[in-house]
DNA sequence: CCTACCGATCGGTAGG
DNA sequence: CCTACCGATCGGTAGG
């Protein structure tokens, strides 16, 4: 009976175990890659976590680069899909970059590590690659600026410079991760609420 | 006589470059660790931008580390003693938050490039380097923090969380030198200007 | 998933 | 500042 049971489990984590692989190994990544730098992370580091050999790895995925990819447009699928969903009902400028600023805090809280990837390992993706991952940064940022060139229309913010603006707040939030602890001090709506109070009232009319 | 004119010149150069062969290294260095990351800069990379071998290099620098570690304790420096200076006339708390931001900018834009390896790549410094420098990190951010509990205490600030409004102020700022060209639409100043009265409108009572 | 291995490249040294 | 070289490590492949 005993047996019987260790088994079920043991068969159960191994298909888990084998189902999950691929994401596991992109966590492990994630996790180095935010410690030591992508560059400085070596295959075999990364196995090492994983409690395999480095060639094992090339079973599930098919270079290093690979795994970084995934983890840069994931993210970046997540920011465009939680902006798009979180500015539906929004039509006034203010509650849409008080909404909008809410999306970003709350993608980048949900997993910092994955996130603090995103925004400081992308360059090393290769040419191709790192051109879609521009063109949508490029795109995701032009949506923070019509928010704020229409506030500045409708005069309900000043005439601030809307590409510092834009830059001052999304690198605000982007740091995020570097401090941001999962069970600390602050709720990432707590920091949402205080972050965007502060930018919109450094830029309301 | 041109030719003891040329001598002349020629020995003055020579000298220049020896003088200044170090200082030298540490700009390619820093040009490179900016656009690739200490890590994925690789002492070749490094002759070759020099036009010199990478073993020549050992000869004005004893390891890949220590240019790393100069350039951030020379910027480290730089942003205290700018910071210093700055505030030497200032007490009202809002004349202190102003003029740190203006200092932090203006260090900031003065050398782009060395400041994104400063912020950037610190953490491949070796355990003994990387304490001091995060020791230093952290003394300057408990002076921000001394400025905006000193402007809520007296009532120039609302009451803001001192750390996230912090780290909003100094990522914001930091993450400048990944945009601001030194040819480009903005000076330093109207840089400073803006951005420090975004943030003080924004924590202002 | 492992063993065995590849060519390339790494930071750095010796000796001139 | 160069030539010649070191041991270590890199990303990745073949074959099982």
């Amino acid at each position: 009976m005993l047996t019987n049971v260790s088994l079920l489990t043991f068969v159960r984590m191994e298909t888990k175990v084998k189902n999950g692989r691929k994401q596991q190994i992109e966590q492990t990544a994630t996790m180095l890659f935010q410690k030591k730098g992508y560059a400085a992370t070596s295959m075999r580091d990364l196995a090492a976590e994983l409690g395999i050999e480095a060639a094992s790895i090339y079973s599930h995925v098919k270079s290093k680069e690979e795994i970084l990819q995934r983890i840069c447009f994931r993210m970046a699928e997540e920011f465009f899909d939680s902006l798009k969903s979180n500015l539906a009902n929004c039509d006034n400028a203010e509650d849409r970059l008080k909404m909008a600023i809410i999306s970003h805090v709350k993608v980048v809280t949900k997993d910092p590590a994955s996130s603090a990837v995103f925004f400081s390992e992308w360059r090393h993706m290769g040419a191709e690659a790192l051109n879609d991952f521009l063109q949508m940064r490029e795109d995701y940022e032009k949506e923070f600026k019509s928010i704020l060139s229409g506030g500045i229309e409708n005069g309900i913010f000043r005439e601030v410079d809307i590409n510092l603006s834009m830059m001052s707040i999304l690198s605000s939030i982007n740091f995020i991760p570097a401090w941001y602890k999962v069970n600390g001090k602050y709720s990432a709506e707590e920091i949402a609420e205080r972050i965007s109070r502060q930018f919109i009232d450094g830029i309301k009319n």
